[in-house]
DNA sequence: TTTTCACGATAACATTTGTTATTAAATTTT
DNA sequence: AAAATTTAATAACAAATGTTATCGTGAAAA
């Protein structure tokens, strides 16, 4: 689980089983809430196999704005990295089997490595290219049809239409389910 | 103009007036394009006055999807940090002012100021706000409805809707420039 | 097994948004 | 000042999308 990372940075043996050792295996069933809309985030997770889904309550309404599969870390970064509440909550799809770790270790570990250069960087790359995929789907948002966009997930994110009920993926979208499925059963008839 | 960043990171003398030097003054007028759609881009661009729109085009026509104003930096930082070609065109609205750095001198004030932890730190978090921002635009883009994400423009970006033409304010918000007219005129009547 | 419940498809109708065209005012260029 | 260009408003119609309701299927719970 963890030896994609231990082969990125070169850290010795000693260190390593320290680090290691702060995380916490967990296996749960769907719909299990790691972290509840309101709540200040003090656990990063890792997924081992499964996938969660992150949304927020918009007038009563559920919308989801993100997905995460195996190897991915999850988390509110906004309320894990200030220290506020979470705007949304992170919830398995499927049953899941996921490594915690509390906060405090994380930011130990982080400020102990963030010394090695070599982890900087690929720390500042990271942010960077999340901002960059963000930038994406904004660009993607105001840019293409709703039509367009389900191609698109289909074509970069096939992991989402295969795995996830096609009611999330349609707030994903910004549509209502009615609508995707309709948009479905048109792109069917081409 | 440069005091801002002089105060927040204690650079000797020396060293600040090394800095200062590498930029360029530069007044142009409106509609002057400052990096186009598929070059790379070498330059990083500080707004003194003036106003920028950043854009690309979409089967002809073209969709405005960043604002910059005065002592704000612009690039694609895409394209500026990876070296790859710009998905994206900068482009003045108002006649405007601006200080221009080469990449490479740029790239070598931040290799040689990364060791100020201090730097780091705000290099770090500034990137993380961007993330924030974009992650922001996005979710609003799939939750609000074009007339909400223009009353929330009013509010949050009052520089945006007083200083740039209105069509390119509706591409930004996803809406052609009759349906942003319709909603105001809607809105005026309420 | 039986009973819920979650999920997705479809239809009918309402509302929103896009398209195209026209006009007028404001701004820039000549 | 005159001409050209840019910008915004509006109307009429078409297309996309939302809303509400109904139905069927399959999965989960009792």
């Amino acid at each position: 689980m963890f030896d994609q990372f231990k082969s990125r940075f070169r850290i010795d043996n000693h260190k390593w089983n320290e680090y290691i050792n702060c995380f916490n295996r967990l296996e749960i069933p769907a719909k299990t809430v790691l972290l509840s809309e309101g709540e200040t985030s003090k656990k990063m997770f890792l997924i081992e196999k499964g996938c969660i889904r992150v949304w927020f309550n918009n007038n009563g309404k559920d919308i989801t704005c993100q997905f995460f599969f195996e190897d991915e870390m999850v988390s509110s970064i906004e309320s894990f990295r200030k220290n506020i509440p979470s705007p949304v909550t992170a919830e398995t799809i499927e049953p899941s089997t996921v490594w915690w770790i509390h906060k405090k270790d994380l930011d130990r570990i982080i400020e102990e490595i963030k010394e090695i250069p070599r982890f900087r960087d690929v720390f500042i790359n990271t942010i960077f290219e999340r901002t960059f995929d963000y930038m994406k789907y904004f660009f993607s948002a105001i840019r293409d049809t709703p039509c367009q966009r389900y191609l698109n997930l289909i074509k970069e994110r096939p992991q989402i239409v295969k795995r996830v009920p096609q009611h999330y993926i349609a707030s994903y979208l910004g549509v209502t389910s009615v609508h995707l499925s309709r948009l479905k059963s048109k792109l069917a008839k081409q």
